[in-house]
DNA sequence: AGCCTATGATTGATCGGCTG
DNA sequence: TCAGCCGATCAATCATAGGC
């Protein structure tokens, strides 16, 4: 078979790499939502809109991510464990909205 | 849009302790496409991608631009002149809609873009 | 420069749901 | 009842970017 890369005129040599910040962005979404790691669209229309970044990379994104990181959990076991971290403190604080909202409110 | 996310910290998960959820398991049965041919009669079921060659896909992209959907006489057609099955030529021309269509969103997403930021 | 890994994009094909 | 379509996703691969 010859290696008929007759392919000249593929968008993927310009490649570029996302933004620290939109990736910071990303794997936030990914590791807080690590059991079920699939945004609706409305979901990845907000994170594009946040990244500056299309729809479809994004989900080009969540696709690689994905793939990758079951092929190889123990790769991103730092990753994630960063991130876990990270959210952590954030739902720290939602919680203790809410308990303070609790206390305002009584339902 | 709030979401609501994982556990996050349940009681206190020790540092490596992600736990393995049902998509890491996910796995696709290979592909059927099955192609008797070659070494005797030992077609076994393709369980590896196919490579289209240029010729099959400038000629599968000419018929698109002819028409976006197949009729069942055009589509034997093709598969006989490109050596490919019918079931590849299916698949192939609805993955061609679906690219066309995210071409088509992704065109008019910038023009709106610059509308509303103006 | 030379190599190797990380990463975004592409694409043939699968999965599940809907429909004529 | 069922094959084709849609939409999302998978999985392998391509080609470049980045690090050493």
């Amino acid at each position: 078979v010859m290696i008929l890369r007759s392919r000249f005129l593929d968008a993927r040599r310009k490649r570029r790499n996302f933004s620290k910040q939109a990736t910071e962005i990303l794997n936030e979404y990914f590791y807080s939502h690590l059991s079920n790691p699939y945004p609706s669209e409305e979901a990845k229309e907000e994170l594009a809109k946040k990244c500056s970044i299309t729809v479809s990379q994004v989900s080009n994104w969540f696709g690689n991510k994905r793939i990758r990181y079951k092929k190889n959990i123990g790769k991103f076991q730092e990753e994630a464990n960063l991130y876990a971290a990270k959210t952590a403190v954030t739902a720290a604080h939602a919680v203790a909205a809410a308990v303070q909202n609790n206390q305002t409110n009584s339902p | 849009l709030n979401e609501e996310r994982d556990p996050a910290c349940p009681s206190e998960p020790g540092p490596g302790a992600a736990q393995t959820f049902d998509w890491m398991r996910v796995k696709r049965n290979p592909p059927k496409t099955a192609k008797v041919s070659e070494y005797g009669l030992l077609g076994q079921p393709n369980a590896i991608r196919t490579n289209f060659t240029t010729k099959q896909l400038t000629e599968l992209e000419k018929e698109f631009h002819f028409n976006k959907y197949l009729t069942r006489a055009r589509r034997v057609e093709i598969a006989a002149t490109l050596e490919l099955n019918e079931t590849q030529v299916k698949i192939w021309f609805q993955n061609r809609r679906m690219k066309q269509k995210k071409r088509e969103k992704e065109g008019l997403a910038p023009a709106a873009a610059s509308r509303s930021a103006k």
